[in-house]
DNA sequence: ATCACTCATCGTATATTTACGATTTACGAT
DNA sequence: ATCGTAAATCGTAAATATACGATGAGTGAT
């Protein structure tokens, strides 16, 4: 065998694994989940859903992370749809989305 | 300015955070949602719970991937004490620990 | 012992996540 | 306009996750 040859391996890329088929139910709550999947992400929900509706960056304050670093978790929470953030003055303002946890609730009854 | 200030950046390593400081339920929680968080890993969990006690390498048959990536969903899912699996002949039969979904149930509850 | 089959593991390529300094954006106050 | 504060974004380093071919380990049958 010619030990030098290129074989070409077609590797499948990331986002189209094979075929894509997955029921929608399991996208949804396997994003959902994701969004939960990391401890500060649920700390923030935690802080979010105790302190009544919403606080700002105190959020920062009681984290072990750096302010970028929980803007980002932010984000992700917020493209998960599970928070909101509204603008108040120089600030910003987040809460919860009661709909969206009971919707993974919901989803993770169904099971 | 000097313009090639080398400055030395120091670079926290990823598994010390800055004080590792986060509730053993929100760790929990996280460690769960994470486990869930790939949808064949939603799909396998909706099988075993469907399908009775337990299915074996079916599975493969059912979900578009691999044989060696659906074993390591299962290696993630098993991690998480979400799924159990017993060897039985020349074949492995898994089957959902419902106490470790109630857990997750419940944790999502507290929230 | 060999074969066929089932499943786990290894090696590895690629993609995504996580973290943070630096910077930018937006706002209210001066 | 400038300043100070709050938060998002940029750029990037490092870790982790995902996928799969190749291989190994285990079992039952021949």
């Amino acid at each position: 065998m010619s030990p030098s040859a290129p074989v070409a391996r077609t590797r499948r890329t990331r986002s189209a694994p094979r075929a894509a088929a997955f029921r929608p139910a399991d996208l949804e709550l396997a994003a959902l989940a994701r969004a939960l999947g990391h401890p500060a992400r649920v700390a923030i929900l935690r802080m979010l859903a105790t302190s009544g509706e919403c606080i700002c960056g105190g959020i920062v304050d009681r984290l072990p992370l750096a302010q970028p670093t929980v803007s980002q978790h932010l984000k992700v929470l917020k493209e998960a749809d599970l928070i909101q953030g509204e603008v108040e003055g120089p600030r910003v303002c987040y809460c919860v989305k009661p709909e969206t946890v009971n919707r993974l609730r919901t989803l993770l009854n169904e099971l």
